[in-house]
DNA sequence: TTGTCGGCCGATCGCCGACAA
DNA sequence: TTGTCGGCGATCGGCCGACAA
């Protein structure tokens, strides 16, 4: 199973978001949005959407895996394309798996005449973070042998700025994830040739999640 | 959380039984009385109930924490009591924390004469085991410091004999839950003064199923 | 009779730089 | 630049009898 892990930087010390309860509705929506990537843009709240059934019963045959008595049911005088007006749009995310999903209450409606207008339709683009950036991990990321190699530029553009005079230089990172849960590590820049690192702390953040080599962090700013 | 641990000993090697599904119906059902303990008896099916719905909903409403807009429905014109025909009664445990209890399906009758009658109705008493054993465990059981210590009665009712010839006298647990899963401890007799422990493989059961102090272990044979 | 503890030893965790891809 | 490894010290797991409740 590959899980995605969000990390959001608000501001020193960083923080990181997971997947999770939408305590803050801005900071968690901006990660949300960072998880699904920039080609995922949901509908807006009193828009007009188009609805296909064929499609979304498609969707949830192959995500769904039902065995035995279970069917899907088809139905065949169902048009291919109903519109509707949204009526909610709710952002979710998996509690053990940290998988993000979106939850769209529509309602049915025969023309566009039936909706009262509201100025300023159209797709708004979504907020996402400029600023991110996202690992796929490695083996020795997930091992319990050491802990996690952050790559430089990700350390120096979303990181806190190191202060080098240490010997070596380290700092703590507090982070946040989606569930709005709090995670402590320790930043270490050592190693010949020198290298950013997540150690303590990390190892625990990997059997919290339940994290493999595979699965992937997102860091926002 | 409590968790009852049931443990059946069918014939050496032992076995323990822990709540789950039923591979084997007369091994499991004689389990899951031996976990609800001798008060509790089931109906017959085709058997004739009163069912209680006041009770029931003030059960439900106990047993399930809603919180925020929820609420529990009240219908004032229900009968206190209805006479209902049993339809089926299934033996269920809780794959997580091993709780037992039991589906059963109703249906209201008027007079007792909407039932086709069968002979030798009436409450029969469920079986219950006669050689059985339950401790809740202590600190130490379920420490990681060591083993589980074997009250000495029920070692020596319960657990094959030991070759008292050994130095020490030890031998190999294998045991049964109630999901069909099997677990395997090292039964040893040590220790001065001398007492029954289990050693090697009763930490991996602790940490699989969660178990704490006060939560209890059920041996049958 | 049995719950808790100190002692002890081996397994694992986790921090380090070396090295190479 | 960064993934993997050997080295290693610290911690933890888990088996033992001592001791006392």
């Amino acid at each position: 199973m590959d899980t995605k892990q969000s990390l959001e930087e608000l501001m020193p010390p960083t923080q990181m978001v997971r997947k999770g309860k939408w305590g803050k509705e801005d900071l968690n929506s901006e990660l949300w949005h960072a998880c699904a990537g920039p080609l995922v843009s949901l509908p807006q709240v009193a828009g007009l959407v188009y609805y296909f059934p064929q499609g979304h019963s498609e969707q949830v045959a192959v995500s769904t895996k039902r065995t035995g008595t279970s069917y899907i049911p088809s139905y065949p005088n169902l048009p291919s394309q109903i519109m509707c007006w949204v009526h909610n749009v709710k952002l979710h995310t998996d509690k053990e798996t940290d998988e993000i999903y979106a939850q769209i209450t529509l309602q049915p409606v025969n023309t566009e005449k039936d909706v009262f207008p509201t100025p300023g339709f159209g797709p708004k683009p979504s907020k996402h973070p400029s600023e991110f950036f996202c690992k796929t991990l490695t083996a020795s990321d997930t091992s319990t042998h050491g802990g996690f190699s952050v790559p430089r530029r990700a350390a120096e553009k979303l990181f806190p700025r190191l202060d080098y005079t240490m010997q070596p230089p380290s700092q703590e990172l507090v982070v946040r994830d989606l569930h709005d849960n709090t995670w402590t590590f320790r930043h270490i820049y050592r190693g010949q040739p020198k290298r950013h690192l997540l150690t303590t702390g990390w190892s625990l953040f990997v059997g919290a999640k339940r994290l493999r080599a595979g699965d992937f962090v997102l860091f926002i700013r």
